[in-house]
DNA sequence: TTTGTTGCAAAACGTTTGCAGCCTC
DNA sequence: GAGGCTGCAAACGTTTTGCAACAAA
């Protein structure tokens, strides 16, 4: 029951946001809300969009469209990590994580730390609001060391 | 002296690199990093295209491959600021900075911190070698937030 | 001589935009 | 009814790729 009353109080928060922003609410927006919301981890705005074709036709523009809205409201987060492709995850009900970026697989590992966490969040500049952060640690993951070591014997 | 001293010695670990990895030493790789080096702070690929055209003739494809080779012996660094456009900045002789990304105007601004740079440089993992970090802080800057509060009351 | 590297142009890719029609408000 | 939002397709800007010519080893 826990997924249910945070999808509602989540559909709260976007309608105040966009009734305060005096945008409409249409299906489309609802419908990709909750396929946010439903979905756990990273996602593309293609991923989405694919995702979505089956339940529910929603072009590719609404989807970037909708993106953005639910970046402003702070529902959802952009991710670009090294190269890659825009990536988005929810916030609500996700806990705030850092990210490890493999640069050989590409593959993303999630990690927290209090410490850093809490000394980034406490910095404070004169002339910058910060409204997020975002930390990537890039590197090897143990199977391309591993790899990658297995190469240089050949 | 000192600039001269740094670029000649940037050069011995590129063609170190270069003879390392069986990569052959072109007068456009080594154009293209002289120009790298006596340049200050973040620059796009497309700009150092153009800033390359008069004096020395180099294809785009030339720039972005040869980027990469610098990415790989750590010559370069890469950023990708929000939704910017990939950013890339010399490494020797640059102090080891964070960002603030200004989500309205895009202008970035660097700061150091000591407390987290150690904090982040001494994280160890078990299933992940880190080799490098990227800290940015999105948010506002004076600027903009004046802006913004000016369209407020209208 | 071999083959990695170059320049060029075309292609690829994710994302944005213009527009006619639709549907909130 | 007005105009914000949609789907569609075409356009965009950055980056990558294919290929013939070139030049480093």
């Amino acid at each position: 029951m826990r997924d249910e009353y945070s999808l509602e109080s989540v559909k709260e928060i976007f309608t105040k946001f966009l009734v305060d922003k005096k945008h409409r609410k249409t299906p489309e927006r609802y419908a990709i809300l909750e396929r946010v919301y439903t979905h756990d981890g990273h996602f593309s705005a293609e991923l989405l969009y694919k995702a979505m074709q089956s339940d529910y036709r929603v072009s590719l523009a609404t989807i970037y469209n909708t993106l953005e809205l639910l970046l402003e409201c702070k529902l959802v987060v952009k991710h670009q990590f090294g190269d890659q492709i825009a990536q988005y995850e929810k916030t609500f009900g996700t806990v705030k994580h850092n990210h490890l970026v493999c640069t050989s697989c590409g593959k993303i590992k999630e990690f927290s730390d209090k410490k850093i966490r809490t000394l980034i969040q406490n910095k404070r500049f004169a002339q910058f609001d910060v409204s997020y952060y975002s930390l990537y640690l890039y590197g090897t993951c143990k199977k391309c060391k591993i790899e990658s070591e297995k190469n240089k014997n050949k």
